[in-house]
DNA sequence: CACTTAAACTGAGTCGCACTCATTATACGA
DNA sequence: TCGTATAATGAGTGCGACTCAGTTTAAGTG
C-alpha cells in the first residue's frame, strides 16, 4: 500500500522525515560555513526554507540541532566504514582500511568533526554514535584474537586510543599546516601497532602484569626464602 | 630604585599586570565551572571586582578572553613540562617524564584543556602556546639523535602526533569513563614508541623497566632460589 | 599643594540573536 | 463539506555580549 515515489513523499510520516533531514541538511551546511557561534537559526530556516519556529518544532534548541547534526555525521561514518572493510581479510588489513577510511573522512569533513567538540559535555545521543563508529575497531580487534590471528592479551582498549588518538592529531596536524592526506601516517600507525599486535611465538606479548600480580611474585619469594632459612 | 613588595605593587605597570591577571584568574574560574556558552561577561567582572567595561579594556571580546586564559595555561603547562624532565637524563626517560606529567596535567585540568578547543579557529596568539608546549617533545627526540641515542631517521614529526594524540585521546576515554590516572597508559605507549625508536645496537638504551622487565627479574630470581633449594 | 591632563574605570543603555507562542494554514477522516 | 488535530508561521520577548558618555584616579608640573 505505501507505495510512492521516494522523491515525492505521501505519507506524513515521510514529509516530517524529509523535513527534518532538510533542516539537518541546512544546518549542517551553515554550521561548517560559519561555525557554530557564526550559525544563526535564522539562515538555517531560511536554507531549509522554513520558518525559524519551525526549526523548534524539530530541535528543542541550537545544542540539539547540533547535536543531530553531529550525531548523523558519525552514524554515516560508521555504514561508511563498514563498506570499506573487508570482513575475510586478516585483522590487520581491515585496520589498514579503516585507518585509510578514518583518516581520510576526518580529513575532508574536518569542519563537522569540530563540530563534535562542541555538541559533547550537553547531549547524549550524539556520543553513542561516536561510540559506536569506535566499536569497529574493538571488532576487529575481537575478532583477530578469536581467529588466533592477534595475541589475546593485547590490550585492545588502549590501542584503540592510540589508533583513533593518533590519527586525530595528525589529522589535526595535516589541517594546520595545510597538507594533503599522507599515506605514510597510515603506514607508520600500523607499523607500530603491528609490532605490539604481532604474534611472534617467541616473545609473545604478555598482558601488562599488575602490582598485585608482582606483589605475589615477590610474597612468594619472601615465603620461599623464609623456608629455605629453617632448612 | 624600583623596589617594592611583589603583593602592592607600586607602579601602574605592575597595577596593571596584577589587574589583568586577577580578570584572566576570575575567567578561568568561571570559563571552567560554567563553560564558556554558560559564562557570563557579568559574572567574570564581578569575580574580579571590576565593571564589565573594565573587562573589554583587557580583551576585545569574548573570545579574546577565553584564548587569554588557554594561552596562559599552557604557557604554564610548558614551563611545568621542563621542571619535570632531567635534561641529562636519557631521552627516552625524558619522553616518559613528559608523558607521566602531560598525562597527569590534562586529566587534573580537563575542563580547561577542552576549553582549547573553543578558541582555536579564532585567535592565534594561544594556539603559539599550544605550539611551543609540542616543542618539548622535539627538543627531547632531536636531542636524542644528537647524543646517538636514536636512529637519526626517526620521523619526529610523527611520532609527536603518536604521542600527544595518544595521550589526548587516553585522558578523554578515562574522563568519559570516570577513571583516574592510569600508569598503564604511558607504559604502553613507551613500549609501542620504544620499539621504532630503540637503537639497533643491542639494548644499549636503558628505559625505565616496565613491570614486565621487573617481573622477569623477579621469576628469574625465584627460579635461582628453587633450584638452590634442591641443591 | 593646587592645577592640568591623560589614563583607567564605570555601568546604564544598545543591539543581535536564540527562543516562544498566539495565530494561521494544512491534512485527513467522516 | 465540514471539523478537528497536527504542522507551520513570524512578530515579539528576554538575555547577555558589547559600547560609550561620563566619572574617578593617578602622574606630572610650576
Amino acid at each position: 500500500m505505501p507505495a510512492s515515489q521516494p522523491d515525492a513523499p505521501n505519507t506524513s510520516r515521510q514529509r516530517l522525515e524529509a523535513k527534518e533531514s532538510s533542516i539537518l541538511d541546512a544546518a549542517e551546511q551553515v554550521f561548517t560555513r560559519a561555525g557554530f557561534d557564526g550559525a544563526k537559526i535564522a539562515t538555517i530556516a531560511q536554507t531549509a526554507a522554513v520558518a525559524e519556529g519551525t526549526v523548534y518544532l524539530y530541535y528543542r534548541n541550537k545544542q540539539d540541532l547540533l547535536a543531530g547534526v553531529v550525531g548523523r555525521f558519525w552514524a554515516r561514518l560508521t555504514l561508511g566504514a563498514e563498506e570499506a572493510i573487508t570482513p575475510e581479510a586478516s585483522a590487520v588489513t581491515q585496520l589498514d582500511q579503516l585507518a585509510r577510511y578514518h583518516l581520510r573522512s576526518i580529513l575532508e569533513q574536518f569542519e563537522v568533526v569540530s563540530l563534535t567538540y562542541r555538541a559533547r559535555p550537553q547531549q547524549e545521543r550524539d556520543l553513542d554514535q561516536v561510540r559506536d563508529y569506535v566499536r569497529i575497531f574493538d571488532r576487529i580487534m575481537l575478532r583477530g584474537i578469536d581467529r588466533k590471528e592477534l595475541p589475546d592479551g593485547v590490550p585492545v582498549s588502549q590501542l584503540r586510543d592510540v589508533f583513533f588518538g593518533t590519527l586525530e592529531f595528525s589529522a589535526r596536524t595535516l589541517k594546520l599546516r595545510n597538507q594533503p592526506y599522507d599515506q605514510s601516517i597510515v603506514t607508520n600507525l600500523l607499523a607500530l601497532m603491528g609490532q605490539s599486535v604481532a604474534v611472534d611465538k617467541s616473545v609473545s606479548v604478555a598482558p601488562e602484569p599488575s602490582n598485585s600480580d608482582l606483589m605475589r611474585t615477590l610474597q612468594s619469594i619472601r615465603d620461599q626464602l623464609k623456608s629455605a632459612k629453617t632448612d
